[in-house]
DNA sequence: CTGCTACCAGAACGCCTGTTTCATAAAGGA
DNA sequence: TCCTTTATGAAACAGGCGTTCTGGTAGCAG
């Protein structure tokens, strides 16, 4: 087993840059491209340094292939350059909505996240997802294990998937956003199905529905 | 305004390529790989293609760059590299699913595509979508304009949700397998509605489904 | 000192790859 | 008919780019 020590900063630079890089084109950098921009004075360093950052794991690189640099993560598989958002939290009937109002707190905590697509990310901005535990929200037409993919609101328009808190009965539900005067009426996504009806001073709007992602095994 | 036509067959078939290419290899192809996958007799032929290819929107070239091909979508945004999947086809209730025994046929079609997890091509190899059209699947928790990844089969485990086609009755569904003697049982998804049974012989896998994606404006 | 490993420099080699040049030909408009 | 546009071919050019060769330096165990 190879060194499990810190990486040293020439190698963290360079892994940062490939990093940048990728994300700002496209494409993996050139060797070169590398050398200009980590300040080095030979390819031949660069090589050096990616052969070992390639027989430590951190790389793959395709020989004698222009460009040919892909990032792994930790488990080694290949990075994609795809968003990631985090699920911050499990949605289920009666159960409240944990790290909502935390803010930027937790960031750096461990979350599992979910691959979203590059449009929803560039059209929406910030995102989260939540993982959504049981059946209860079946009427949405959504089921045990999915993760809806949330964007932060606290007003939506008419007809929108919601995250709603209904305060008085301490529920969160994912429904159609109806105003009707006073009083709200929150439609679930399986049309065959009766809405309900709240008072609009017991409803919170937590978020946007943006998208659902339901995987199989 | 540049023509609107049909998109002649080889320049198609580029496009097809540099995306497959670019799922399979998470960087663009260079000039001579798409001059072999395409059997283009000359790499000025396929210089001149991109260059119109280029100057109709379907992609950016970064000029003297290797593997400078950028693909664009149709409202000329970048397309990541993440992996995309063709939607061929669309599922309703009581229609026949097109596309699905001519194999590689019509690979050259200008079809929609849905950008999925890396981790799901990976994992599955060749997926392709269906679009959900209808609500006759409101049973399997898909809704109209739902998403479905497909990984072709022919065969299933008891209880994966496949893609049934019912001979007799010239409908496709989506249920969950359960194999019983010579009768076949078919779940929904909600767990709150009944299964249907049928022959044996009446039924056809034409894949598994892997994910449901579902958008919301 | 000797050998070993990690790391850095400079230069060159040679394939890779975008691009250009020179031809050829079919289709359509004036 | 002439000319322009669109499309295809073959070959070559020139810089891009991964890689290698040779030669260093510093630290460390023996």
């Amino acid at each position: 087993m190879t060194s499990k020590k810190q990486l040293p900063p020439r190698r963290q630079r360079i892994l940062a840059y490939i990093q940048e890089f990728l994300t700002d084109n496209g494409v993996p950098p050139t060797v070169r491209d590398i050398q200009k921009a980590c300040e080095i004075s030979s390819t031949s360093v660069v090589d050096y340094n990616l052969r070992v950052l390639d027989r430590d794991g951190y790389l793959n690189r395709r020989p004698d292939m222009a460009r040919g640099i892909e990032l792994l993560d930790k488990a080694g598989n290949p990075l994609s350059s795809a968003p990631r958002v985090q699920i911050v939290g499990i949605i289920a009937a009666g159960s409240p909505i944990p790290a909502f109002s935390t803010e930027e707190a937790g960031s750096s905590a461990e979350f599992d996240t979910v691959e979203v697509p590059t449009e929803l990310q560039r059209r929406h901005g910030k995102l989260f997802g939540l993982a959504v535990k049981g059946t209860s929200m079946i009427d949405a037409l959504i089921d045990d294990g999915d993760v809806v993919v949330i964007k932060p609101a606290q007003q939506a328009e008419p007809g929108e998937m919601i995250v709603a808190w209904l305060k008085d009965e301490e529920e969160a539900t994912l429904k159609r956003y109806y105003p009707e005067g006073k009083r709200v009426r929150l439609q679930p996504a399986n049309r065959l199905m009766e809405p309900i009806y709240c008072d609009a001073s017991n409803l919170e709007i937590k978020g946007k529905v943006v998208e659902v992602i339901r995987k199989f095994a």
